[in-house]
DNA sequence: GTCGTTGCAAATTCTTTGCACCTGA
DNA sequence: TCAGGTGCAAAGAATTTGCAACGAC
């Protein structure tokens, strides 16, 4: 929402372009990952279009600098982005209505210390996907 | 290695055919992950040719029937299969080399419990992702 | 005999690339 | 000015589909 773009890109050695502050502040309002596709048509939706390929690459300069990262939904096979969350941050994901919620729990603090000992292996970066039913798709199907 | 692909197949309520029986034992020999397209290549080079989309649409029905899950490597953005594994299992995967390193904790069983008092989500699977440095590769880059 | 499975080729979907032109610093 | 960003069209990779022939039950 409140996001300064210009400043965003600067702060990460990117340079300014009306697509990528375009692309940033979509990204901002949103409250759940969304495909590439689904952001460009949005971006277009709300008169601000720009090529498919711009939103790929923009995506994938914002993905490399850290503003951006990505989600893979296993249920529906795609590839889901959304900005950074400054606070870590795991989705429930429904395979029944596709619904993401977020969780505001990681069990990943008492796993790096096993895997440090047990593997001597250092973890940079984890991805936990939980799927089942929500309670309402629960209700349901009874 | 010491599967009845056959009996399995029935186990299953899927009907037999060469070409499944060839990937169920192909898939059992392994013990590692594998994209479609490299179990299909594995079974050509053994002398087991068959269309590429017969791969796909088998492994799709053994991954309806639950015989085979899927493993996504957010590294590489591949989707990889393998038959399902009897005790639970998730891997470590370095960003350096892409090696896969199956570890033998999950940390799910305390979170559904969370999950379930929190979110009244049932959970029916999960797939956890962890990203890092191996130790070989730890030790290359110091 | 019937219905599901396979092979083949073509279509789809998602993503990337080459190149000429444009734009911000 | 000039390195890097953009649009466009085309290429690629991964996966799916329609259809006729084939094979299991």
């Amino acid at each position: 929402m409140n996001i300064n773009a210009k400043k965003t890109l600067q702060l990460h050695d990117l340079k300014y372009s009306k697509q990528r502050e375009q692309i940033i502040e979509a990204l901002a309002n949103l409250h759940q990952p969304i495909s590439v596709e689904e952001l460009y048509s949005l971006l277009k939706s709300s008169g601000k279009l720009m090529n498919l390929s711009t939103v790929y690459r923009t995506v994938d300069a914002l993905s490399t600098s850290g503003l951006v990262e990505k989600v893979y939904n296993s249920i529906t096979n795609n590839n889901l982005i959304q900005l950074s969350q400054n606070h870590h941050q795991h989705y429930l994901m429904c395979v029944s209505c596709h619904k993401m919620i977020p969780i505001d729990y990681c069990p990943m603090k008492e796993l790096l210390d096993y895997i440090d000992k047990t593997y001597e292996f250092e973890v940079t970066s984890h991805q936990l996907e939980i799927s089942g039913y929500c309670k309402e798709c629960k209700e349901k199907v009874g």
